[in-house]
DNA sequence: TAACAATAGTTGCATATGCAACTATTTTAT
DNA sequence: ATAAAATAGTTGCATATGCAACTATTGTTA
């Protein structure tokens, strides 16, 4: 019996264009903030955007809402705090959790930084219509599925 | 005049799905090679294929064509030396350049990689159409030259 | 030819990341 | 009530990454 062959190969799959793209993404998102003086990085943007959105989450939500493990997060809240961009505050009834907080300046920040993300966005869409966004993002969720992601 | 409010989301962007989707797909290589015994990271893997199909590049023309700083790059070669995968010749020439090359072992270990990253492949890709596949790879192409980039 | 510029590679410093081990607390179960 | 288990967060160790400064070598230019 004949041994069957992998035909895949990895360079002509999804794979590497997602990496090469995320990889510019990021790069482009990096150079925006610099830019705009804004001293933060993509990965405290995220954070900064969902306290905005859920201010006083403990570590354990913000590190599951935000895809990290809880030691990525809590080094990154570490950086946030010495900038002063965040503040935790121990939970009065469980002395284990700390709930997190957006500072005013931690705010401001935030502000600043959102034209900045449109401007970044609406580079990265132009000439792509809203259907094939959406196609995209489908696939995209595909691909998660095949994984057993959401 | 009415100040001209920006309405883009980075939420309802493609920007997250890019990431969270490949972070997810690096995870599971990450497992996938833990698994199968294989002791080398997706980078250290990309850079395996590289040389397999290119024996002998030098540092710099490595580091372009795996997209990364020289810096970088370097750091991948000093550990990949270490477990025996490669090893780094002098240029006869031009002592500036290091050519690099794959062991015996770099080469077994590439050969052992090729199944599993198959497999991998092979559930990313499913219940995705080659038409959908090519789809996804021109829009990710179409993202990519926003920022002028191949 | 001597001074300057370009190039290849390394290293310091900073970022982010995950796993595993650890502390301190709180909850559960015996 | 006491012991065991679960939970929140931190830290050590390892990975990868880029920029800027640095060394060594080679190429250019005046």
């Amino acid at each position: 019996m004949k041994t069957e062959e992998v035909k895949v190969d990895f360079e002509s799959s999804i794979g590497p264009w997602l990496g090469r793209t995320v990889k510019m993404v990021d790069y482009h998102m990096h150079e925006a903030f610099i830019a705009a003086d804004l001293d933060i990085s993509k990965e405290q943007m995220i954070v900064l955007k969902k306290l905005n959105a859920q201010d006083g989450l403990n570590q354990n939500e913000l590190a599951i809402q935000t895809f990290r493990d809880k030691s990525s997060l809590a080094r990154l809240l570490s950086k946030m705090e010495r900038k002063n961009y965040i503040f935790r505050r121990q939970h009065e009834n469980d002395k284990r959790v700390n709930m997190v907080f957006l500072t005013d300046n931690g705010k401001a920040i935030y502000k600043k930084s959102r034209p900045v993300i449109a401007k970044l966005i609406q580079k990265l869409e132009q000439n792509i219509t809203e259907a094939e966004k959406q196609r995209m993002i489908d696939l995209l969720k595909k691909v998660r599925s095949n994984f057993g992601e959401n």
